[in-house]
DNA sequence: GTATGCATCTCGGGA
DNA sequence: TCCCGAGGTGCATAC
């Protein structure tokens, strides 16, 4: 094939031997129709079911079914040995035990219809990112005015007993004032963290401001918010950063030929 | 190969026919060196790198890297028309826009290493799951001297104003009791969950208590129960919920010749 | 190692 | 459809 993807056996005691020496070495995926257990922090047990079985080289396991984000089972890396046997000359069975957690996973293949091995090149694969929350908070920092005119920005990422505050500022008539930041919309649970921070400050005989900043608010949580007198800010994050040019030009120092 | 798997074309004129004419069909899987975009909920650039591209059924799209459970880029199911095109005939492109929430997902591959079609078949794969919260919180309902005894269950899952409460008793003392379950460690936030029900009550001039039920309590979070005058109650999950027997027969009505 | 909170959380259930 | 909370959350980060 190339130097990248390695296809293996479909002969099953010779693709077993060509499975257990590769892991950890290179991915390794395979697709076929299996069953699978596991057996850890939940139970579960999926039927005979076509699936693509994907070993990463740190061992993290995902078994992915036909639709939807989330393998439908998985283990994450560190397992221990991860072993593949032939049951009764028909059946590729694979069993793997994560000690750290006492976690087992198993998976039956009633039949493999393609199993490779891919030398994946490990780059550093950090993302640039940006739209953190953080990135939000460090915005509005910057500018207050978003939120209120006259606020003075006191400190931020500040720790108190009940957690950290996002920003902490005055407002012109020199009332604390503190402030919540989510990148989504906001939900009961982000308007009662931000009543225990203002109640934090309260209990210290401060005259607080609790504001709680969101992409919007669904009724039930402005409901909250009133009842105990906090205030909400709408910032539409999406219109505040800019989008991140697409580079279209092609390296030139690549031709066709480097590809086959 | 057979009849579940397609290997693709390396000649990218060809590939990005064959890729287009069998989207949301079947399930598309590529191993290549690529770099790639997103631009929504959040932006952010992966450079170049060797990874694998799965376009499921549903038009989920993952982006999996050398490591990890998590795809290092993906879109939900529910795309807009997934497009493949080829740039300056040596690099293969893939674009996709979701308009539901306005995200747009960018591949540039500088290199495919194989391309290929899984004809998967849509079994229902509805899991048989052991294990969920619910679980646990009608063991509890028959079980209820495990928090304490002589408690009078009233009600489950009953909603209020402010969420769901999970379990709602009497004690001996016809004392109100509020019982919020966990199946994994307290956090702070699930104590402020607990903290928000017991005040409904409360603010109805009942006498309230609240029992937080957990595998473990930080002790932070014991300091928040404290300070709200809260209990907690330790359920060793792990040591109640039996293990799932591991079928390992084979079926007898399978023959190494219905493989391949 | 443990604890804590963000996340393009994803996903399912209920209104 | 929106809203809401559970999750085998995963994961980085701070301690």
């Amino acid at each position: 094939m190339n130097n990248k993807i390695t296809l293996l056996s479909q002969e099953l005691s010779t693709l077993v031997n060509q499975l257990n020496d590769n892991l950890e070495k290179v991915m390794v995926v395979l697709f076929g129709r299996c069953s699978a257990f596991f057996d850890g922090r939940i139970k579960s047990h999926f039927t005979d079911g076509d699936r693509v079985l994907m070993i990463k080289k740190d061992l993290t396991i995902l078994l992915h079914g036909s639709s939807g984000v989330k393998p439908v089972q998985w283990q994450l890396a560190g397992a221990g040995k991860v072993t593949f046997n032939v049951k009764s000359d028909i059946q590729l069975q694979m069993e793997t035990y994560r000690p750290k957690t006492d976690e087992s996973f198993f998976i039956n293949f009633s039949e493999v219809y393609l199993a490779l091995c891919y030398n994946i090149f490990e780059f550093d694969e950090a993302a640039s990112i940006i739209g953190h929350e953080r990135d939000f908070v460090e915005y509005l920092i910057k500018n207050p005015e978003i939120i209120e005119q006259n606020l003075q920005i006191i400190d931020s990422e500040k720790e108190i007993d009940f957690g950290f505050i996002d920003i902490w500022a005055k407002d012109l008539s020199n009332n604390c004032v503190i402030i919540e930041v989510k990148r989504t919309m906001a939900t009961p649970a982000d308007a009662h963290q931000l009543k225990r921070y203002v109640d934090f400050f309260q209990k210290k005989g401060e005259e607080v401001r609790g504001i709680l900043v969101a992409t919007g608010f669904p009724k039930k949580v402005k409901n909250y918010l009133k009842s105990f007198n906090l205030e909400s800010c709408i910032v539409p994050w999406q219109d505040i950063f800019p989008t991140i040019t697409r580079p279209s030009s092609v390296s030139q120092t690549k031709r066709l030929d480097d590809f086959f």
